[in-house]
DNA sequence: CAATGACGTTGTATAAAAAGCAATATGAAG
DNA sequence: CTTCATATTGCTTTTTATACAACGTCATTG
């Protein structure tokens, strides 16, 4: 609406989406088309707050540290439940299922926030609840990104209960398990800690590639196993809209 | 220069330093100073671009997840390398000592950057070289925020090698150690790695309040003691302002 | 080494956009 | 239902941002 904001950030979008971080004025000049003395003063106004900044010899121009100082602010002034709460009343509405947002601390996933189905008769999970991670969906999404060697220094003296026959127990197969869960970008849990009752999770990954959180849904086997493909979707696309929320990409930084 | 984007970026700041998360039209149009169309409009443009948004009714007004977006493609962009380097050279100019930076990578502290002053005569560390963790003032400082149990794990089948008397070698010293650090804001390496080499180092902590690196000086006993106060002061405040730069902050978030 | 050219920076008249005022809408409270 | 507070929109005026042009600055090249 404001016409001079808004070619300012048009600036920080163009600087933040081409990484080559050597951006000269002409440069920008001719992303914005408007006149080199506009750009110019554009960029110095934002300098001077911080946002932008400038190479050594004053030629080239890129993001600036300004953007932390609004990242963290920003960070401890968010919830995360206040952020997914709206897909989890969405997701229990879509699905007729529990929905449910889990933490990891320590070796529990615990469950920080949750929406009931109106439908649905059990209610196996409250707030504050915490489940093992080895045979839920939500807490393999949490410990998805460790690798081997981390994955078995965290189980070391925690062994992994066994539940039903389902139940993964041994730490090669959890291993295994993580792989397949970074590659679909879902987990699933199929009468792994409780008969009868199936669970599927996605990851919540943060700006720094990190899982933060994992949003899931569970049912009775029988009506999660009719509707499988398309509650995968639909947890799958809920993890992956919060994490490009969270500001989460595909690459990470370097050094 | 240009006002319209200054008031924008000022609301920016204002958010960021209101922690309360709840900001009324009104109450940032007393801030600004200006009537109330034109901070409406302001408003109605950041959030346009994901820079601010709303509550559910509409009503209240916070910092917006755009943000994040920014500051991930500024992780990715900068190189922590960069940001220091001035750091370093200051600092060997004004101690007339060998200036570091150091990022952790497993059980390792390894030197990333490193400035030689001039009248030095050993130049012990190189880019890419990497010591202990429990020897060295900037290894301390990496692990420096573990608590008592992660620094068990840590160390449990990593034995710490005796170097010198000074040495230390016992997990519980360690985690005593770390209080220390954690309690002064620097970690000092007195002889405990190479005899006669005194190391003073200082942790830089990002806005997730993670220490990122840490940046260090070292040099020969006699000179290092004959102005430590001097030199513990410009390391702390190296840190401090570096920590400033990345978005350190006090509090951490919630949930 | 001078000349050329590319790019960044600053001064200024003018056109355009943002500010302010006032009117209207919305929603909460009594 | 009325009243009050706050948010939102329309419109005129003034301010400000813009474009143009002139000037600096630096690097390249004949």
């Amino acid at each position: 609406m404001i016409q001079s904001v808004e070619r300012a950030l048009s600036l920080l979008d163009y600087l933040a989406e081409h990484p080559e971080s050597k951006h000269s004025l002409t440069e920008m000049t001719e992303f914005l088309g408007i006149d080199k003395s506009s750009v110019f003063r554009l960029l110095s106004t934002l300098m001077n707050r911080g946002l932008v900044r400038q190479d050594e010899g004053r030629k080239t121009y890129q993001l600036g540290f300004g953007i932390y100082t609004l990242a963290a602010a920003l960070r401890t002034q968010t919830k995360i439940t206040e952020i997914v709460s709206p897909f989890l009343r969405r997701i229990a509405v879509e699905t007729n299922e529990n929905a449910h947002l889990a933490v990891r601390s320590g070796m529990s996933a615990v469950f920080v926030d949750r929406e009931r189905a109106s439908k649905t008769i059990s209610a196996n999970t409250n707030i504050g609840d915490s489940e093992e991670l080895h045979c839920t969906a939500v807490g393999k999404c949490l410990i998805s990104e460790l690798d081997e060697k981390s994955l078995r220094i965290l189980f070391e003296d925690a062994p992994m209960s066994r539940y039903t026959d389902n139940t993964i127990t041994d730490i090669d197969s959890l291993v295994a398990e993580m792989a397949k869960v970074r590659e679909l970008g879902y987990a699933v849990d199929a009468e792994e800690y409780e008969r009868n009752v199936v669970c599927l999770a996605a990851p919540i990954i943060n700006f720094e590639g990190v899982v933060e959180a994992a949003i899931g849904i569970s049912g009775p086997k029988d009506r999660m196993e009719a509707q499988m493909d398309a509650f995968i979707r639909t947890i799958r696309e809920a993890g992956l809209e919060l994490s490009e929320t969270l500001g989460a990409r595909r690459s990470r930084p370097s050094l």
